[in-house]
RNA sequence: CCUGAGGUGGCAGAGCGGUUUAUGCAACAGACUGUAAAUCUGUACUAGGUGGGUUCAACUCCUACCCUCAGGA
């Protein structure tokens, strides 16, 4: 079976280093006993695949890589060339070899996928992710895949039942219009089932109940809900999930360092060229966090002190969510990156797993 | 020193003479099968600058003091 190793965690806790440098000690160790594989990355991080967001999703590494490379270097450039419905200028940019970046002739994929000013969703990611991974274990590599996103990393891994059943834009624009009560109406009319499958909190979230709506309302016989439940995930493929954690206070306090560091590159500038280029500050919203508050600095809302108080607070919380979502991620092999020793024992772990095949059921 | 405004919970910021309480943010916990760094839910807690009054009752009225801010000297 071919195999994918997973790195997955919190916000701040070093995946993408952690990963970076996997990759490294395989290449060195060469010829050792183990068959050491040659690696390429690939991001699980819903911001990071637009492109421009940099500094603030951290796809800059803080402590400058000499090496970094970026080897798609115009695509901001608005030619005239027929874009895709991400904004890039071509459709096959990931098939050619674009939409990667390179740290240390390491490749970094899922980066830069979309423009910003387009909403990309689970679905796209997925679709993309596979591709990508598909493409990877064809060059006889393996694929790691860094994940933040707790939702599209599960459905990449496991897929999403109605993932196939489509945005209907027009029907969203008018439910848009309608208050909560409306929309609760309307679902448990719609389809009984369903309402009472939501659990108290999304009966409140008319973002989910447009989805909910959406699905139900799609005729049943449809070729969409056909098609609905072939996304299998990955089933085929021998997947090692490894976790990085930290406590609580530990994380707050790397999120707030690296919060620094991130001013101290230029996120502010960032956030600046982006408006510049034609981003509103409503997206900028969309897209929370750092370009949220960014956003709301830029347009005179808040000032510099309450940036950083706030954002902290927001990242804070971030962590956090993302922690509560992963606790309930299965069969992970933890570690605790205060603790000590646990590269080398996270390093055996995945050699063990790489080179076994055999040895799979160790937790 | 004068004049004006004001001092409320971790922060911001309302109303009100009387036990039900603003509210928002933050905190804590959680949900989440197509915006997921988004969205949503639940919980707890913490007040009324200080000292005097008035009143059956004061965060709410009066007063002195302390402090802050703005304008003046």
């Amino acid at each position: 079976m071919k195999k994918v190793l997973v790195i997955l965690g919190p916000t701040a806790t070093g995946k993408t280093d952690v990963a970076l440098r996997l990759s490294a000690n395989w290449r060195i160790t060469q010829g050792k006993p183990f068959n050491f594989p040659q690696c390429e990355l690939v991001s699980c991080d819903s911001r990071q695949i637009y492109t421009g967001l940099d500094i603030g999703t951290g796809k800059m590494p803080s402590n400058n890589h000499p090496e970094l490379v970026r080897p798609e270097q115009d695509r901001r450039v608005s030619g005239s060339g027929s874009r895709n419905k991400f904004g890039m200028t071509n459709r096959n940019d990931i098939k050619r070899g674009k939409g990667y970046w390179e740290i240390n002739r390491i490749k970094i994929w899922m980066y830069d996928v979309c423009d910003p000013k387009i909403q990309f969703n689970v679905k796209d990611y997925v679709i993309h992710a596979e591709k990508v991974i598909e493409d990877i274990l064809k060059r006889g590599k393996l694929p790691i895949i860094v994940g933040g996103t707790g939702f599209y990393l599960k459905a990449l891994l496991e897929g999403l039942p109605n993932l196939e059943i489509p945005i209907n834009k027009k029907l969203r624009r008018e439910l848009e219009k309608l208050n909560l009560k409306a929309l609760q109406n309307k679902l448990q009319k719609l389809s009984p089932e369903k309402w009472e499958n939501l659990n108290n909190s999304d009966r409140q979230n008319p973002r989910r109940f447009i989805r909910a709506i959406e699905i139900a309302s799609t005729n049943s016989t449809s070729e969409e809900f056909l098609r609905a439940t072939i996304r299998g995930g990955f089933k085929k493929y021998d997947v090692l999930k490894t976790g990085l954690t930290a406590p609580r206070e530990v994380l707050n306090k790397r999120i707030d360092s690296r919060l620094v560091s991130r001013l101290d590159q230029g996120m502010v500038e960032e956030a600046k060229n982006l408006h510049k280029d034609g981003l509103s500050f409503t997206r900028m919203k969309e897209l929370g966090l750092e370009y949220g508050m960014l956003a709301k600095l830029l347009a005179g809302e808040i000032s510099e002190n309450q940036l950083v108080d706030q954002l902290s607070a927001k990242i804070h919380q971030y962590a956090k969510r993302q922690m509560t979502w992963f606790r309930s991620e299965n069969s992970v092999f933890w570690f605790d990156i205060t603790s000590k020793n646990w590269t080398p024992k996270m390093e055996k772990i995945v050699l063990k797993w790489y080179d076994g095949g055999n040895d799979n059921t160790q937790n």
